[in-house]
DNA sequence: CCTAACGCGCAACCTTTGGTTGCTTTTAAA
DNA sequence: TTTAAAAGCAACCAAAGGTTGCGCGTTAGG
């Protein structure tokens, strides 16, 4: 949970401008600094920064072309990065199950059930 | 996506140390800023500054107990959080799909299969 | 051809946020 | 009743997200 190694993935994605700039790198295929910028309510320099920790975290390549630098979802590391959210998402969710279910076993014994209670260690 | 009026539940729950939070919270039933320093690589005061966000997030609540402050974790806030987290994932993954069905369409037809290409308007 | 405009990169600066140290206040307990 | 744990308050620091302003290469168009 929460492994520390991969918090570089995780802060990539936490940001709600980087999550906006995915959103519209995958419903365009790719993208410049510029033309994001324009669909977005902060500079292109702003944007470009966003782009230099997207692709250090190697959620999205780019590649110079003319005058202008494409980027482009690297889909693979961005499917991981899912992956990583649902796994939290879903951490967190038997948690809560686990909680309610030690809850209504001390209404009913009046002590907590060893067996349920055990599956913490970090 | 990212309807940007929910950004406060992303970003409450985006910070590592404040996710970690909520891991021991949900582990222990309940805490105290003092006592979940003890368990994190960060001071009591830190602590305290994010209990605060969590608070006005509405994922944590905080009741006085004699000289002790105990927090417990909403399980409804949190359930919200996790949806979101997941909303996001799983937008992503159909965008996945639907370049790669592209890329196939055009492919095979060297044209964008406009009925298929027709799921913007932000 | 050659020049105007476009897109990019670099640098200085500002503000917010996560974190720290240090001190006062409150409250339980010895 | 004094002592010590827990919390609160305040000043301060560094990193991150954002801005403006500038100079430099590339490429279209006249």
């Amino acid at each position: 949970m929460s492994t520390r190694v991969d918090d570089d993935l995780w802060s990539a994605v936490g940001d709600p401008t980087r999550r906006r700039m995915i959103d519209r790198l995958l419903a365009e295929g790719s993208g410049t600094a510029t033309s994001l910028s324009e669909q977005l309510p902060v500079t292109r320099q702003a944007v470009a920064k966003h782009l230099a920790v997207l692709d250090k975290a190697g959620l999205v390549h780019g590649a110079a072309a003319g005058r202008e630098r494409r980027y482009r979802v690297d889909e693979a590391q961005l499917a991981r990065a899912v992956a990583q959210l649902n796994a939290v998402g879903s951490a967190w969710d038997s948690r809560l199950d686990r909680i309610k279910r030690i809850a209504e076993t001390i209404q009913r014994t009046g002590e907590p059930d060893t067996e349920t209670e055990r599956t913490e260690k970090e």
